[in-house]
DNA sequence: CGGTATCGATACTAGAGGTAGCGTAACTGG
DNA sequence: CCAGTTACGCTACCTCTAGTATCGATACCG
């Protein structure tokens, strides 16, 4: 129940180190219920911690899964001999992780719950998508690269040009995607 | 506030003619407080309609949303002298529907309960999936097409692969999909 | 030992989807 | 004109969920 020693410990109580078991509880109770019936409650609950815990250390549901998100995805794999072959490893990794046990679901719901919440879609932006197309551009040298499908075209086609509230999109990205929409099905 | 006379009208008081009423109100509401502040009792208040007199004529709230995108969506164009210009022209058109106000909020709301709701899902997949590809199947007579790029890859990635809760996707259709990705990143 | 922050537990608020019951209105058939 | 039937608006209600407040106990620091 210790924590990784800080150079300076603030003081009081130290947090009890079950971060890795909210994380693990969430997904198991996200893929066993749903994102809607995963509740707050059932996840303390599967975690064996308190509710209050929980808010304790993140500020609502949808910054709980998106944190779970981040953990459980971790750093891409940026490896390959050629460039198409660090984007086919990346892309596939992707797929792959999306699919594992209740990422999926986790993913889609907090992905709706942003498109609502301004708040958390500058987080789910910041912390799932900035950082892996930054990797990815850094490894491929080419910014320009549109990378990670999943991500580009599922959130920020979905949470730009669905979510109505964020910033729309420039016709020309929109022009482009159609372009390589159609590229792709011919 | 009459209706289509039918054939044998059935007896008691007709239901009044307030469909569209309803469905322009639900966008509307939608399009400016976004899916989920967007409560039926809003909705109802906006189409000057009781609340009650929404769920006698769909079953929950998602039922409404989709009846309103099936409405909002209807028929694809599916024109064209070429075979890649109805493609081109059908996945134009259903970029610009899913652009236009509310549609794109609401179908994304939609989406994400029908994630945690098997019976919401099937709703969906029906009224919005299957007649829109079978259509553009037969309009391009290759059933091995895989078109409609958005309905395509995000409800059924999204549904199948996401969902979890459904039937998954096969590992070849996984395999399709990716290089399909990578072809247009390529 | 005093100060401080976390812990679990309990109780609570506000808002959402959805249902039930009621009196009234609109139609059909006799 | 009247009985039967169904939709209407209205109100009240239930259940569930996110999120907050409070409290005594606990674990750490100086």
């Amino acid at each position: 129940m210790d924590r990784a020693t800080t150079p300076t410990r603030p003081a009081g109580r130290p947090r009890s180190s079950v971060d890795a078991t909210v994380f693990a509880a969430t997904l198991n109770t996200v893929h066993q219920l749903g994102y809607a019936h995963a509740t707050v409650d059932r996840i303390a609950g599967a975690a064996g911690v308190a509710k209050t815990t929980i808010y304790r250390r993140w500020p609502s549901k949808g910054a709980l899964i998106t944190a779970c998100l981040v953990d459980a995805f971790g750093p891409a794999p940026l490896t390959g001999a050629s460039r198409e072959e660090i984007m086919s490893t990346a892309v596939r990794w992707t797929a792959a992780k999306i699919g594992e046990p209740g990422i999926g679901a986790a993913f889609a719901g907090v992905f709706t719950d942003a498109v609502n919440d301004p708040a958390l879609r500058q987080l789910l932006s910041a912390q799932l998508q900035d950082p892996y197309r930054l990797a990815l551009q850094e490894a491929l040298g080419e910014p320009e690269n549109r990378v990670l499908f999943f991500i580009d075209v599922v959130v920020g086609t979905l949470l730009h040009r669905m979510g109505m509230t964020g910033e729309p999109m420039a016709d020309a990205d929109v022009d482009a995607l159609v372009e390589m929409v159609l590229r792709a099905l011919r």
